[in-house]
DNA sequence: TATGAATGAGCGTTCATTCAT
DNA sequence: AATGAATGAACGCTCATTCAT
């Protein structure tokens, strides 16, 4: 897992910092359609360097997904063990709003010209593994319907981006958030 | 909207109908991403003919996004007459079906790199009344909850493609379909 | 055969021949490594132009070598049908002297970045098919030795351009030429 | 030619050493395209080190065409002072076995984007001298036809370099081998 | 009016060379 | 003196758009 041989020299480790972040920024904003000189400019490098860091384009993408999926799980983690009845809510809610102001992570959720599963399986797999976890507690306390199972809620977050990212970061999602708990929720005699 | 001085020589109006259905077969098949070449090749003509009736790619792809909007429309209405009761739920489910197979029609909706609003401010009215028209009739009919309007309707179609592209026309969706009914249903006794 | 649908426009054609022709020249005087970009400016071309009538770098290298041999082929038979005994000889330093100023060919032949068989099969069996011919033509004329055969010619053939590259079009090929003769003439009871 | 105003380092030098040695390896067998950083990588050095030494690619190639000349003349120098009679052809035969495996030596000899006699006139010059004596030796001895000269044979040289790269370093060129001494041979009454 | 040839800016990527550490 | 990170000019190739035929 020590797969930095060495920790890169001060300005090297700066640079590719900076990259990282105007990368992220700037695929969050426009999508991964961003041409790579486009970040370098930005980033006020030459194209060379992103390159030295990041071998492809894609690996640059890759790197921001992996980053960002990893800081939404573990943030979920915390939700879900402040209140595990409502931790599957937040964790919908909270990559909702992601989705929002993060094309690329949208991007790469919903498969769109990039494969999640493929490119980073391990970051999959411990994705699913969060949902299905604080899924199953959220089940256990009775605030989730027993028939739903980790990928349904995979597939409510993919259209739960789409719609933040339609419809902006406005107060319009917080009518719709009641409507998804209400589809979630433990049925009452169905009618 | 009678922007066409002259209706069209009668051999020009067939290489416009012939180009329209060929590039939304072909976008809806492969992405917006399709070089016009390729759609003028598939149509038999030459890539001057396409831009002769469409001065750009984007204007070709709005035209087919006001072609199938109107289409779906005209749909939606004959469902809604069948059934009012069910009719909101057809139509939804309706369009939710278009963007497994369109992603042309998807990136329309959800508005990426594409303002359907502002781009065709017309056909957006016309589809927005006819949800506001069949969400009525369901709220009348005791099948809709009253307190959704036909801005959340939207949303959730926007949400209902992305899920449907995601997942593909399979039977996964099957399983999302009660839940999305469950997030409109009149709810009993909200706890 | 007739793989040209149609016989091309006016103007394109006069296009393709000139890329063609200013193409030959520049892999001629400077090997295959001159980028497309500068062809297409010797040429008068958008570099888009080069790529409508040869769809990668490869393939109009191919082209013109192609070109090449099928002439030098048609030349080589020409000379053997008026000497059958000089014939083997004055297709050697034919082929040699086009080394001199033909680096391009010179590569094909000599497999340096560009595998001949491998790219124009049908090109180097017709090449070979009129070595053989040619060789055995001398060789019942008894001017060159009966234990060669096509592929030492061709290996000579690669030898006699390498030499006449590094030497230049100069007198001193002159020299040169008789020692070739000796090597192949009929040997007088072998010392 | 004494251009080193003072000794090197001893590490230095072991350095120098180093990245000659991996260099002519590596560009022996994959040719000059190869990247500096790549033979830096082998050398285990950075690509600093290499540009202190060498101050462009092609001064590098020039030091690593330079050595080996060095060395192939010493080693024909051995093998005529074993057999005078021999000794033309043996040289001739091991710089043509050199050509097949070390393609950069193939290139400074033909003058393929590399002038030797410009770059490095002094080994040049040291070669055709020890090229003169070893020919006057196998002259004097009979085994040679007297009317050719040191030009004569490096132009054989190349054009067998060539031959032997095509050909590889395979059985067939032991074919062509006996050709080339025919050429050389002492001509007995020629018709 | 239709054709499809031509344009040329742009993209992802490489690599000889320079320079801060 | 050594390192290896940074630079930036190419390169092969694509494609929306224009324009001569």
């Amino acid at each position: 897992m020590t797969d930095r041989p060495r920790p890169l020299r001060a300005d090297a480790a700066r640079n590719r910092a900076r990259v990282l972040q105007v990368a992220y920024e700037t695929f969050a904003a426009e999508g991964a359609a961003v041409p790579i000189d486009e970040i370098a400019r930005r980033a006020g490098v030459g194209a060379g360097t992103v390159y030295r860091h990041f071998p492809t384009k894609e690996s640059l993408f890759q790197a921001i997904v992996a980053d960002r999926l990893h800081q939404v799980v573990e943030r979920a983690r915390a939700l879900a063990a402040a209140d595990p009845g409502e931790g599957l809510y937040a964790f919908l809610f909270l990559l909702a709003e992601q989705g929002a102001t993060d094309l690329g992570l949208t991007e790469a959720f919903a498969g769109t010209g990039f494969d999640l599963t493929e490119a980073l399986p391990e970051a999959e797999r411990e994705f699913m593994g969060t949902v299905a976890e604080i899924l199953a507690q959220a089940q256990q306390a009775g605030t989730v319907r027993p028939d739903v199972d980790a990928a349904d809620i995979k597939t409510l977050m993919v259209g739960l981006q789409a719609m933040h990212r339609f419809r902006g970061d406005s107060e319009h999602m917080r009518r719709v958030y009641p409507l998804i708990r209400a589809a979630l929720a433990v049925q009452k005699a169905e009618g």
